[in-house]
DNA sequence: GCGCGATAG
DNA sequence: TCTTCTATCGCGC
């Protein structure tokens, strides 16, 4: 995010330059009074004629606890204990049923064990099975919209605006639309107000989102929908977690009146929170007032800005995707590393681990980092790291993409080179960190798919770049669903892609089939009795969504001991907006879809599921569905959005 | 290209 | 107190 508002603001000091003094974006000097700061407050695009023109429509999707929910995923023993995940001696994260016991992000493992003695803890210092999860969300959301933009592993963006148009197109009567989940400041949504209409689209694009990912991979988390990013983050953390918020464009004010201090804006760290507070400002309301050309004098035209418009909830920045990453790295931190051959002997392990996951990207690195961090600190320095680059020798890159083990050696040697550029070790050192990284990756090599970042362990199955292509959303009417509900589409893969012509297994729609790459097809075939055996699932049960396997997703999840669960358990502690379907219906409904049946057959639903639920709401009758799919090695089936219009399975006949 | 700083989760 | 383990981008040289 923050170096997206970076980059929004080279487009927007362009703004400023070409379209002063009547930009949008340039709200010039002023002598201030909250009257003009709501004038300048982000309520909207305008057109030259002052009139409100259409906005885009954002999506900021932000995963409840993201590592505790993994590991809950991978033994899901833990979903009903209070779990924290662990760092050296931090609880970097915890579910909520520790947080109600309370434990927060960030304490101390020490002063979280006092709080909560029953903490379950679980080690979170190798970040490969989050990396890997974190991932396939973003590509899943990848498969339904061309313009997704990670930030962190648990936080994607989503820029709906295209769906949003060609879906509002197809709505026959606007006065219909509603807004699904909250909306912020309980504002009233006006069906007449174009840029209302947008948002409340988008409302029910996101509910598909995270209906998706949840059925899908079998995590929550919370959305915003507003007309930015910056707005579609602030907001979405508003009701917490597993739920929804809708900025309407009027509430952006009180919005960015209830935050609390200059750091909680989005692309103002510490540092800038500092400097800003040397200025007497303190509060978001304070930067909206302060005179732009004395922030200007302070920071620098292009920070001022910058903070100028973040605090007036102006966000020109785009939802930029940014495919695979661009520097791998690995570190350590530890209390004390302070002779060469502890050095050496952490460099090679970092290297190794390393190794491994440069050659499973398969592109070729140019050059290499070391980074230390001394202890004590250097005096006047917050933030102490220091490191020594250089390029990788063209032979060493041919072994590392290759695979070949022997590049240990000589990338160690390359490490205590550029360690002794940094530390002389005739005189006493003390080290409480070492890093390596791989940067400047080329994709030359000729096992070559960067793409394979997304699908390591099929490398065959190259993930295509995201197009602008066709929202398929827009097109058949076979692939809508039995309530007319518009459901989420894949996007169409790129035309090399070859498709398998058998027919699609049961329960899967078979033009959805149809658009699905070959190799996904095969493994859903091959999910199927009677194709591979690997699974036994015979006919779904009413209420059962047959799903799509995601490939290797179960291995990646499969804890040595415990049974996998490819989705949540359905109960009150992970179960969203209360009083909202999303709340009553099982794991395996899509909420969207269940949202768009008749009122009374809501009813009549809910009311079957509630008497076939026990006592404690644990165990929903639809559950026993999961329980069929999945068991062995290779064959986990997580209910799809592709699949979950099957209406028809929603009432046993 | 290098090393660091700021920002983020 | 600025923790852990990453990752990105911009600045000045």
């Amino acid at each position: 995010m923050a170096e997206e508002c970076r980059e929004g603001v080279s487009r927007h000091d362009e703004l400023y330059e070409s379209q002063s003094p009547q930009c949008q974006y340039c709200p010039g000097d002023s002598d201030d009074e909250l009257t003009w700061i709501s004038g300048q407050v982000d309520t909207g695009p305008q057109s030259s004629n002052g009139t409100k023109g259409p906005c885009r429509v954002i999506v900021h999707f932000d995963m409840d606890c993201f590592y505790a929910q993994v590991e809950m995923i991978r033994n899901p023993a833990l979903r009903t204990v209070p779990l924290g995940v662990q760092q050296k001696y931090i609880i970097v994260t915890c579910n909520y049923v520790a947080r109600e016991l309370g434990v927060r992000k960030m304490m101390l493992v020490t002063d979280a064990m006092e709080k909560c003695p029953q903490l379950v803890l679980v080690s979170g210092e190798d970040l490969s099975p989050y990396r890997e999860i974190s991932y396939r969300v973003t590509g899943l959301l990848e498969m339904f919209f061309p313009l997704v933009e990670r930030l962190g592993l648990d936080e994607n963006f989503v820029d709906i605006t295209e769906l949003v148009e060609s879906r509002l197109k197809q709505q026959m009567k606007l006065s219909d639309i509603s807004i699904n989940g909250h909306i912020y400041n309980q504002q009233p949504l006006d069906v007449t107000v174009q840029n209302h209409c947008r948002l409340a689209m988008g409302s029910h694009i996101a509910a598909e989102i995270r209906a998706a990912i949840h059925s899908q991979l079998g995590l929550t988390g919370c959305a915003g929908i507003a007309s930015n990013k910056l707005l579609a983050k602030l907001v979405s953390g508003t009701f917490k977690p597993n739920q929804q918020t809708t900025l309407l464009p009027e509430s952006t004010v009180p919005l960015l009146a209830s935050l609390r201090g200059l750091h909680t804006l989005p692309g103002i760290g510490y540092r800038t929170a500092c400097r800003l507070e040397t200025l007497g400002l303190q509060s978001v309301e304070d930067l909206q007032r302060f005179p732009l050309a004395n922030l200007e004098k302070e920071l620098g035209a292009t920070v001022a800005r910058r903070v100028h418009s973040l605090s007036l909830g102006i966000d020109p920045s785009s939802v930029t995707p940014r495919g695979p990453p661009q520097s791998l790295s690995n570190e350590d931190s530890f209390r004390k590393v302070s002779t060469e051959a502890e050095v050496r002997q952490k460099v090679e392990e970092l290297i190794i681990i390393l190794l491994d996951r440069m050659y499973k990207d398969g592109r070729t690195p140019r050059t290499f980092r070391l980074t230390i961090r001394r202890f004590p600190r250097p005096v006047n320095k917050w933030f102490s790291r220091e490191s020594r680059q250089c390029p990788v020798p063209g032979f060493l890159g041919q072994k590392i993409c290759s695979g070949v083990d022997d590049a240990v050696g000589p990338l160690v040697k390359l490490a205590m080179k550029l360690f002794h550029r940094m530390v002389d070790t005739s005189l006493p050192f003390r080290l409480t960190l070492l890093s390596v990284c791989f940067t400047n990756l080329q994709s030359s090599c000729t096992k070559g798919s960067i793409q394979a970042f997304f699908v390591h362990e099929s490398p065959g199955k190259q993930k295509d770049t995201p197009s602008q292509g066709v929202l398929l959303g827009s097109t058949g009417s076979s692939r809508r669903s039995a309530g007319g509900t518009p459901q989420l589409e894949p996007l169409d893969s790129s035309s090399e892609c070859e498709r398998a012509t058998s027919a699609p297994p049961f329960g899967v729609d078979p033009s959805v089939f149809q658009e699905l790459p070959a190799d996904i097809q095969r493994e859903l075939l091959s999910s199927i009795p009677g194709q591979s055996g690997s699974v036994t699932p015979s006919a779904p049960e009413p209420g059962v969504v047959t799903a799509l396997r995601i490939p290797s997703f179960e291995r990646l999840l499969q804890p040595s001991s415990v049974e996998l669960h490819p989705g949540r358990e359905w109960d009150a502690d992970s179960c969203g907006e209360i009083g909202s379907p999303a709340c009553d219906v099982p794991p395996n409904v899509d909420p969207q879809v269940f949202t768009e049946l008749p009122l009374d057959l809501q009813k009549e639903l809910l009311s079957e599921w509630k008497h076939e639920t026990s006592p404690l709401k644990t165990q929903p009758p639809a559950r026993r569905g999961r329980t069929l799919v999945s068991r062995g090695s290779k064959s986990a089936t997580t209910s799809g959005s592709q699949t979950n219009n099957l209406l028809k399975y929603f009432k046993p006949s």
